[in-house]
DNA sequence: CCCCTATCCTGAGGGC
DNA sequence: TGCCCTCAGGATAGGG
C-alpha cells in the first residue's frame, strides 16, 4: 500500500542509483503490467537509454530518458522498485529487469499487479491520460489552503471519501487519511461541506505534518512495502489509528471505533474525533 | 452528485 | 497439516 511518503522514499533511492546511468538487457515478464504501448516497445525504448531524473507526481513515479521518452510507475498495492546486484535470485513475481551500468539491476515486482508501467513522451503519457487528473501536492512549497479549502468545500462527499480521490489532493491513501484526520480531531465520516473553517485549517496542517513525518521515517511497512534496497520504513510504530481499530486510543485511551467510508477501512476515536 | 459494489490479483490468516 | 473462505486495497467502471 504505497502512499505519497513510501513513493517518495523510493523516489530519493532510486535517484542516488540510476541517474545518469545507462539502461541494457531489458527484459520484462506478465504483459499485464506493460499498459502502455505495449512490453515489446516498452523493451525497445529502454534499451540503450540514458537515466536524467527520476521525480514523484502523487504516487506516480517518473523516470526521465535521454531520449525523450518519461518512464512511469506506479506500484499499486503491492509494486516495488528495487534496486540489487546483477545475477541475485530472481522473485517470482518479477516483471521488469533492467541492467545499470554500474553492475547492478533494477528490477520491478508486484504479486498482485496492480501496479502499472507505461513508456512515452510526456505529451503520449497526457494523451492517454497515464497520470490522470491529479490534485494539489502537499509537500510541495505551493500547497495552499484556499486551494485545498475549495477542495473540500465543493463537495458533500465524506472527507475519506473526498482524500481518497486523487484529482483534489494527490498522494493521500488509506494509511495517512485517517491518521491525518486522528491529528486533525476530525472524524473521516464527516461530510465535507459541513466541515467548519477551522476543521479544514486543521487538516490543512495536519496532512502535510503527517506526510512529512512519515517520509522521515522512510514510510509505513504494515506488510508489503520496502524500498528500494528492500528495507523496511519505521513509521508504523508512530502509527495512531490505522491498524488500530478496537484498541486503545492513545491520547484518551476510548475504544478506537473501525468502520468503512468512502469504502475502505476506516479508524478513528470517537472520543477526540468530532 | 453521491454511494456502494465489482473488478483486477495474490497471500495472509482464521476456522474447521 | 491442509483446505477453503474471507479480507486487504489503488484505481476505475458501472449501477442504484
Amino acid at each position: 500500500m504505497p502512499e505519497l511518503p513510501e513513493v517518495e522514499t523510493i523516489v530519493r533511492g532510486l535517484r542516488g542509483e540510476v541517474t545518469g546511468r545507462r539502461l541494457t538487457d531489458v527484459r520484462v515478464g506478465h504483459p499485464a503490467v506493460f499498459r502502455y504501448p505495449s512490453p515489446e516497445a516498452i523493451v525497445a525504448g529502454l534499451e540503450g537509454t540514458r537515466v536524467e531524473t527520476v521525480a514523484r507526481r502523487g504516487k506516480y513515479i517518473v523516470v526521465t530518458l535521454d531520449s525523450g521518452d518519461d518512464l512511469v510507475v506506479h506500484l499499486g498495492m503491492t509494486g516495488h522498485l528495487l534496486v540489487c546486484e546483477a545475477g541475485a535470485p530472481v522473485a517470482v513475481h518479477t516483471h521488469l529487469r533492467v541492467r545499470l551500468d554500474h553492475g547492478r539491476e533494477l528490477r520491478f515486482d508486484d504479486a498482485r499487479r496492480f501496479g502499472r508501467i507505461l513508456l512515452g513522451t510526456a505529451a503520449d503519457l497526457l494523451r492517454i491520460r497515464a497520470m490522470p487528473r491529479l490534485g494539489l501536492e502537499p509537500l510541495a512549497d505551493d500547497f495552499d489552503a484556499t486551494a485545498f479549502d475549495a477542495v473540500l468545500r465543493r463537495t458533500s462527499r465524506t472527507l475519506k471519501a473526498a482524500l481518497l480521490d486523487q484529482s483534489g489532493v494527490s498522494g493521500l491513501g488509506n494509511i495517512y487519511i485517517d491518521e491525518a484526520c486522528f491529528i486533525a480531531r476530525v472524524r473521516p465520516t464527516r461530510r465535507c461541506h459541513r466541515l467548519s473553517r477551522a476543521e479544514r485549517r486543521a487538516l490543512f496542517v495536519a496532512i502535510p505534518l503527517v506526510l512529512h513525518q512519515a517520509v522521515l521515517n522512510r514510510g509505513t511497512t504494515f506488510d508489503d512495502y520496502r524500498d528500494v534496497w528492500n528495507a523496511s520504513g519505521s513509521h508504523r510504530e508512530r502509527l495512531q489509528v490505522y491498524g488500530r481499530g478496537g484498541r486503545p486510543c492513545l491520547h484518551c485511551g476510548t475504544v478506537l471505533r473501525q468502520t468503512v467510508a468512502g469504502g475502505r477501512t476506516t479508524v478513528f476515536c470517537p472520543a477526540c474525533q468530532r
